[in-house]
DNA sequence: ACATTAAGTGATT
DNA sequence: AATCACTTAATGT
């Protein structure tokens, strides 16, 4: 396996990066394609290396929320519960962008988390990360109304690839936060007569957060 | 030029 | 904020 792995994760002993390399399979995922679905077991934990998962909630009808990103050095916290009790994921995970990360076989796991101090660290971080998100979740589902959860949403994908531009239609936006469409549609309006943003098609153009306009 | 897909809008609930 | 019905704009073939 490449020496990406190694410059990623320092935190690691020299002897877990390397059982990571030996075990671990290297996957590569285009924008859009999806790792994990609903009902899927998985027998394996992803460790993203590069890029970004989005990890969506979806209801019994298939409305799906968006409920959080995974990123750098992050690992799916479903997988982990999931794999080692053996049941089915509740979560769609799908690549934001191009995304690189490491399939770590189930076996591993428990193995690991005896040997390494580093590995438990790592895998109580990845819980932890993940309730904070799940809460903030909540709460914009609780709490927020549409315009101030659609500025957070368009913030914090730009933020993942660091770009002015957002690369998502209106309706993927409307799916992503079970909405419709035309809202989503009108609130950008609401946005763009602010002047924090432009839209274009297919594009959305992130101008201003916190009155300092964006560069880049 | 035509078809398809994305975005904009008024009216209604 | 959701839904419907329709228009307009952008893009692909």
């Amino acid at each position: 396996m490449q020496p990406v792995t190694t410059s990623q994760f320092t935190e690691f002993e020299p002897r877990l990066i390397e059982e990571i390399e030996k075990s671990g399979i290297l996957k590569k995922m285009g924008a859009g394609e999806e790792l994990m679905r609903p009902g899927m077991y998985v027998r394996s934990i992803p460790i993203i290396l590069s890029g970004s998962l989005k990890i969506m909630r979806q209801d019994d009808g298939g409305n799906e929320t968006f409920l959080y990103f995974l990123t750098k050095g992050d690992t799916c916290a479903m997988s982990l519960t999931c794999c080692s009790a053996n049941r089915p994921s509740t979560v769609r995970a799908v690549a934001e962008e191009p995304t690189e990360l490491i399939m770590v076989p189930v076996e591993k796991l428990d193995q690991w988390m005896t040997m390494y101090p580093s590995w438990k660290i790592f895998v109580f971080q990845a819980y932890q990360r993940r309730f904070d998100d799940m809460l903030e979740a909540v709460d914009s589902l609780a709490f927020r109304r549409m315009d101030e959860r659609i500025w957070r949403l368009l913030k914090k994908k730009a933020a993942l690839q660091e770009k002015r531009f957002v690369y998502s239609t209106h309706q993927e936006l409307a799916d992503e936060l079970s909405t419709s469409r035309e809202v989503v549609t009108r609130l950008l309006k609401k946005l763009e007569g602010m002047g924090k943003i432009k839209t274009h098609r297919n594009r959305i153009e992130i101008i201003e957060v916190r009155g300092e306009t964006v560069r880049k």
